[in-house]
RNA sequence: GGGGGCGUGGUGAAGUCUGGAGUUCACGCCGGCCUGUCAAGCCGGAGGUCGCGGGUUCAAAUCCCGUCGCUCCCGCCA
């Protein structure tokens, strides 16, 4: 597969039928075993491990090197393929069924002693991990994930030139756009004191290029946002980002489709069913209490408001009565402590919720509960009935605005059900959102960027706390993988749209008057979306966090332990941007230098 | 900005709650023996400022305060 006139085929291509093959060999020295009169050595290169035996009679001129070899040489084996002695093949190597014998062997590059061991047995420290990437890659889970994350790509791109998409690049030294995320700045030397920004995504101009006729584009494009760090999240990430013109909502979600299948094909081996299920966000929020629900697992949140309609307990009837709701959960099974309980409760209130309320059904049927004497029979028939219970179930009951009650169960949910090493993958297109979220103190603030199609003006100007736009997300095991929405074509609803979101007429023009200038020469309808491959790649290889699928990732706070970046920078360098570090930084950096232990 | 967890020879862990000599285990490393192993085996050896600083104490890896690093989460991520 590698092979050059430094070698002849991988160690990992090996098999019964090149029996007889001479053979040169190139990789680095794995396990040793050295027996005095004989030498193994696993060989491992970008295909994989072969085991080369080595006998002086067999390779004199060798000598002086053969028991000097160790861990991670780098070295060249020309010897012959043959089958193992009857009784010694490795049934778990592919293959286990031939050696090499080594004939000359040279040390092409000598390894300093290592600083954690490349074998798959210990959990090295983080930290060390990547500062030392270009040696954690040679171990079997990063070398894996780096192909996983090729072949993801790969078949991303199949899909994007099957269905006859341009790649087209689009800058990355952007203007900053204050709204939405933090941007990650960049001076100008030839401007001093002005910025460039890096892109959040290729928004803009990917709407410029259906402008241009493109038609339909895709990118796999390098995304920046200066945020904090999570597992799932890094201030630089890629998207797999396209757009196609005269398109609407299906269109996007059936491309989409393809891609998704194709990606699990190729990771999983999996055919996917399609299509993929499609969900409202106000459903997803009122069965799950998410607009990312995890649906791998049941335990959907249920309104009971109606069977507390006229119930004399406070907090229930309370809530109900000043326009909230109450609603609940069958935990199922839980069989959980008093303590166990209680944490759930404190976990609840920590949530946001004033309280919770726990029942477990024992086996008569009856309710055991701080709360029974509060509810009459009857009630407790009902919610019986109503959360499907059954002996040995836990439920967990809130009341409070539909909000609340929605964050607190659908957490609890997921702290409660969330199934450990469930490999099933359980995707979902949650369409419908809300132009705006709706703060606790009624404020309203943009879920969306404003370029997304805001459907029905009408309502969108008379009330658009109840505005629905043209966004749908790509949600798989509780995760969000993406998003996308169907654009703006119409500069005038365009400008209605900055007005609706507080942007001034003339901060609009200033900002986006090139924009809105380009959407008034007979703009296309279209529409796009952007899946982060990062995310899905690392669901599909169930890794803890995308660390694990970005080759050289960035530690919580955004450094680079190999590297060491970020870094100062030279004061030559900071006069030529026209820029300066200022006062209490400087004071900062003085301290630090000065004396540390004060 | 806030909350939780972790930091002990090169690596991973135990020891920390309940203070008593840097103690232990596995891997690696160095040397020796060994001709069919594949996590090779056997024998021997080296290697640590218990993240850093301060405090309490006769005595601190262990208790207290501060700080740094890593990590998970909330906020944030239109």
């Amino acid at each position: 597969m590698v092979t050059s006139r430094m070698k002849t085929i991988g160690a990992g291509e090996l098999r019964a039928e090149n029996v007889g093959d001479s053979v040169t060999l190139a990789g680095w020295v794995g396990r040793r075993r050295d027996h005095g009169g004989v030498i193994f050595i696993d060989l491992r290169d970008a295909s994989g491990i072969v085991q080369v035996v080595i006998k002086p009679e067999d390779a004199p001129a060798n000598e002086d090197v053969l028991h000097g070899l160790r861990s991670e040489y780098c070295i060249q084996v020309m010897g012959t393929v043959r089958p193992r002695p009857e009784g010694t093949t490795n049934d778990d190597l592919p293959t286990g069924a031939v050696e090499v014998v080594a004939g000359r062997l040279h040390v092409l590059s000598p390894s300093a002693p290592l600083p954690f061991q490349i074998d798959e047995r210990v959990d090295v420290d983080e930290t060390k991990r990547l500062q030392y990437r270009y040696l954690d890659m040679r171990r079997t889970r990063m070398a894996e994930n780096l192909k996983a994350r090729s072949r993801a790509i790969g078949a991303m791109r199949r899909v994007m030139e099957r269905g006859g998409f341009l790649e087209v690049e689009t800058p990355t030294l952007i203007a900053s756009t204050p709204e939405g995320a933090r941007d990650m700045l960049v001076p100008s030397r030839l401007r001093p004191g002005n910025f460039y920004a890096l892109p959040q995504s290729p928004q803009l101009f990917k709407q410029l290029l259906m402008i241009g006729g493109v038609e339909r584009y895709y990118q796999v494009a390098k995304c920046y946002r200066d945020e904090d760090f999570r597992a799932d999240r890094q201030i630089e990430f890629t998207q797999l980002d396209f757009e196609g013109s005269f398109w609407g909502q299906d269109d996007v979600l059936e491309v989409l489709e393809k891609i998704v299948a194709e990606v699990v094909a190729e990771l999983r081996g999996e055919i996917l069913e399609l299509p993929l299920l499609r969900m409202t966000y106000e459903e997803a929020k009122d069965r799950y209490g998410s607009d990312k629900p995890d649906l791998r697992f049941g335990m959907e949140i249920v309104d009971l408001s109606d069977v507390f309609a006229a119930t004399e307990f406070k907090a229930f009837g309370g809530a109900l009565v000043s326009g909230g709701t109450v609603r609940g959960i069958n935990g199922g099974s839980l069989d959980l402590s008093r303590s166990g309980l209680d944490r759930l409760v404190t976990r609840a209130k920590e949530l946001g919720a004033k309280g919770l309320v726990w029942m477990v059904v024992e086996d008569d049927g009856s309710l055991r509960s701080p709360v029974t004497k509060f509810l009459s029979a009857a009630e407790l028939e009902t919610l019986k009935t109503t959360l499907s219970a059954r002996p040995g179930d836990t439920l967990l009951i809130a009341a409070d605005d539909a909000g609340v009650v929605g964050k607190v169960l659908g957490q609890l949910r997921l702290d409660v059900g969330r199934p450990e090493g469930n490999q099933e993958l359980a995707f979902a297109f949650i369409t419908d959102f809300p132009v705006f979220d709706v703060g606790e103190d009624g404020g309203l603030t943009p879920a969306h960027h404003p370029f997304t199609n805001p459907g029905d003006l009408e309502t969108l100007i008379n009330s658009p706390e109840t505005a629905v736009s043209k966004a749908y997300d790509l949600v798989l095991n509780g995760s969000e993988l993406g998003s996308g929405s169907v654009r703006i074509h119409d500069p005038e609803v365009q400008a209605k749209v900055f007005e609706v979101m507080n942007i001034k007429a003339e901060e609009a023009e200033a900002r986006f008057g090139w924009f809105l200038e380009a959407l008034r020469y007979g703009t296309p309808p279209h529409a796009g979306f952007a899946i982060g491959i990062d995310r899905f790649v690392s669901i599909l290889r169930d890794e803890p966090n995308i660390r694990e699928i970005i080759p050289f990732p960035k530690t919580q706070t955004g450094a680079d332990p190999l590297t060491g970046s970020p870094d100062r920078v030279q004061e030559e360098q900071l006069i030529e941007l026209g820029i300066d570090v200022r006062p209490e930084v400087r004071a900062a950096w003085a301290e630090e230098e000065g004396d540390p232990g004060a």
